[in-house]
DNA sequence: AATGCAATTGCAAATCGTTTGCAATTAGAG
DNA sequence: CTCTAATTGCAAACGATTTGCAATTGCATT
């Protein structure tokens, strides 16, 4: 069994915590979300939720979506060209590569590379609300010294 | 007045280099651009457009931004939220600052991140292709030691 | 367990930024 | 100046997301 996250979220601790109601539906995508190990955007979300209850709706999944990322339980992540994509907020904070081949997101961090954000914004008299790393590579061919091929 | 970008480029050299037709559309695309010291979105270069010759199309900026991009002659950059934003692409490569409040965007570079970019990327076992570091903050208080001018 | 009502839902229509099909126009080679 | 393919404006189509609304439902209350 793999662990898809080290911080298993409640997702429905923190809705009731904020006076929400825990519906059906909700429950279904919340499911979804908890033992998600990728970054699915919505349509994902919703087909994997028409699986469980056929009578869920993307306007639901939208809505839900948008709720969680409200109350800070989820980020949102608009990768280039594609949809929003979501993860779980538990994990500590970390920055994006993208399998431009494959779509695949690997999460990486680099505490100096923040530093040297911070660095910068000072310097440029603004701090930082938020930032946006993002690295859209693809996997190096393995084998043979570097050649174009 | 004040020089928008140190290397003025010249766009309608690009474009017949191409082999395309300049017209006159496309004329007055490329003055807005060649003279836009901001990183304006496609309705603000039509709109700017529309003051010079009152017969553009929205489409018509549109197309013309996307066959500039695809000759390289600029970038388009999609902060959060917003629509598309251009700039030349004969700049050297930098990242931005987008001031949250006013959308006021500010290049930096830093060979040191970029280094680093590279190094996770190929520890992780890819190529960068391209990458996006944008930081979103707002202008800090003039507290103390630093003052805004 | 039944009640009541605001929160939530599904649906369809609306939205936003952008692209596209098409018939009319036009740049620019000859 | 002629010719034709490239380009245009328009409106309709687009994909992702949001929203109005009437019907449904969670859940605090009896």
């Amino acid at each position: 069994m793999n662990e898809p996250h080290p911080t298993r979220p409640d997702y429905e601790a923190e809705l009731r915590k904020t006076g929400v109601r825990i519906t059906r539906p909700r429950k279904v995508i919340l499911s979804i979300l908890s033992d998600a190990g990728d970054h699915p955007d919505a349509l994902e979300i919703f087909k994997r939720a028409v699986e469980i209850d056929s009578g869920i709706s993307l306007s639901t999944v939208y809505r839900t979506m948008k709720l969680l990322e409200e109350i800070g339980a989820i980020h949102r992540h608009a990768f280039e060209g594609g949809p929003s994509r979501f993860e779980p907020a538990g994990e500590e904070h970390h920055d994006h590569l993208i399998d431009i081949e494959t779509g695949d997101v690997i999460e990486f961090h680099s505490a100096r590379i923040e530093e040297l954000q911070e660095e910068i914004a000072r310097e440029l008299g603004y701090d930082i609300v938020r930032h946006r790393l993002e690295l859209y590579g693809r996997k190096r061919r393995a084998g043979r010294s570097a050649r174009g091929g």
